[in-house]
DNA sequence: GTGAAAGCGCTAACAA
DNA sequence: TTGTTAGCGCTTTCAC
């Protein structure tokens, strides 16, 4: 900048206004330090022009697992196609923070991230970071976590959507039902779980989509607890390495209930190599209405979300804020139940 | 930070060392700031800190098109992975800019984000903007691309993929193939277009993968511009519907050679809906080697490219160059040829 | 072991 | 219409 006012034989004053006050300048000055500056290839600093203004234009979005991970999520992905939209429109920048509680510095990913606001994408663990969240600057907007007193949040149906999804299964007649439920924790492998352990669950959408379950099989008279359960993270591999496990036992379930589109699609694949036909010999279905889950064959009974009208109302609500808005309040995102070709009453 | 300093009894400076140069303070008062900055949840600024040295820790990535469409583009996903995998390691965030030349500032999406390097990540167009951005701040390393003297390139075999999977469809025996092709403009509906037109496209990508299938054609004495073409945007609605239109054509191919993944299992599900068999009745290949493309029914025969690892080596180079290195020399990611289940020989 | 002062590059009051 | 000055919040020399 100096550069460009030494060029012109001017101060670094008539040169900023040059470019945000034009009107504050002679037509011909103006020209020549604009020809100057390009000839310069001068560019104002981004992080100077943030310090002076207090902003830098760039909205975090934390995912609290490990970044590679969220890009093979796809509802994660859908999600920041809404956010995308709300900012691109604003001129905006979207900044990944990795949450990944286990990386050194995660601890303070928001706290050292240059950006006017941030979104808490939250679908894993209940996490001691929010605690003192509340009022924190940057300014934060939850989506998918436990509420936090004061802070705006993104709510989803979670529990109604699980339930109707439970009860199509039960009501069409199904009563030897299996369970594969997500788990955050990665590398381990699935594993058996204890239905009755998942309202202890770190994460608040394992927690809903659990109770939603139970209270569709509470309705139906099914015990709830005695249901085999798998626990892993929600990828295809695992879901497909789960199937494989329940289709190949002596005792095969009529149908088998997945927590995400993701585990229920490894499990559609899973039953194309066992030679399991779906839906006449068992019934599949996950939860989320991700893209994929109108494509696979047949296509998958799931409860479909809004992920990119979430994502934009979280975007919204957060720019709400940052105006000086009061944020306003929780914002409800519906689910629906979306009947494909994956059920079918059981076989007699 | 002055409040803390203020409530400590001491200067910023020391404030300052308590958290940089431990070894600089009686460990009592280090004790003692440490505490009060705890209660007064002092951070210090991102920006203020980044203006000082120099460093903010972001690395952009800078997508041709518009963020939203971004996060539909399985391939630029698993691209982003990789970039994350490294950045993540080094404690680096990712920002992601938006490139849609239309925008109001895409000009300076680049100029005008604090990021310390970027990723030019440009499958659409041949960007006029990549003009004069030699030698630019913040330092760029170009993917998918045209390269630019002085400028880092990651360099993929479109190419040589592209013959090798034209060539096994000819090979097969296919003669009436028809084409789709991608093209970087969104909203337009899908149209014919003259395959000899391809070679002057704006991107680098089509031209690349166009002048494979020719001369794969060449070789096998087909007549290359006769080839029955159709250009669409590369999402999975865009394939299903061009299928649509060719499989309802009275003279139906015996294949179909698709540009991208994206299209050719849009066109898998048309086949499908129009009650087609792949591949007994038609086969279908496309490009790219998404996730995807192994779990479709049946699975996609396609070349892949290892997008995780683009977008390592990216971040690789980025990186080096950010330490000071001179960025080294291109890099040239291999392509192979996957054959799956949609491809065989033509009905007689 | 601690503090004063300078300066990163920019923009906005305010003065001329 | 243009320039002077101050200051955004931090880190770092350098002096004490």
């Amino acid at each position: 900048m100096k550069d460009v006012a030494h060029h012109v034989g001017t101060s670094t004053t008539t040169i900023s206004n040059a470019f945000h006050h034009p009107e504050r300048l002679s037509p011909g000055l103006r020209e020549r330090i604009l020809e100057t500056a390009e000839r310069l290839g001068y560019r104002a600093d981004p992080t100077a022009r943030g310090l002076r203004l207090q902003s830098t234009g760039a909205i975090g979005v934390l995912y609290t697992e490990s970044l590679p991970f969220a890009f093979s999520d796809p509802a994660f992905s859908v999600f920041l196609r809404g956010v995308a939209e709300v900012l691109e429109a604003e001129g905006r920048t979207l900044q990944l923070l990795s949450g990944a509680p286990s990386l050194p510095g995660a601890q303070d990913a928001l706290g050292n991230a240059a950006v006017d606001g941030a979104i808490w994408y939250g679908p894993v663990e209940r996490d001691p970071r929010l605690r003192g969240l509340t009022h924190r600057r940057p300014p934060v907007v939850l989506v998918d976590a436990d509420p936090v007193e004061g802070l705006v949040t993104v709510d989803v149906d979670d529990e109604v959507g699980a339930a109707a999804i439970a009860h199509h299964l039960f009501g069409l007649g199904h009563r030897e039902v299996a369970l594969v439920v997500m788990r955050g924790a990665r590398g381990a492998p699935p594993s058996r779980v204890d239905p009755g352990t998942l309202h202890r669950s770190e994460s608040r959408v394992i927690r809903a989509r659990a109770a939603g379950y139970a209270s569709a099989a509470r309705r139906h008279r099914v015990a709830w607890s005695s249901l085999a359960t798998w626990a892993a993270h929600s990828q295809f591999e695992e879901g497909r390495s789960v199937g494989l496990d329940i289709l190949r036992a002596p005792q095969r379930p009529t149908a088998i209930l997945c927590m995400s589109d993701q585990l229920a699609l490894g499990v559609l694949a899973a039953a194309r190599e066992v030679g399991v036909e779906v839906p006449r010999e068992l019934s599949v279905v996950g939860f989320d209405g991700v893209p994929e889950s109108a494509r696979s064959a047949p296509p998958l009974t799931t409860v479909t979300q809004d992920h990119s009208t979430k994502g934009r109302l979280a975007a919204e609500a957060l720019l709400a804020i940052l105006k000086g808005g009061p944020g306003g309040p929780t914002r409800h995102v519906r689910t629906v139940l979306t009947l494909r070709g994956s059920t079918a009453p059981p076989r007699r």
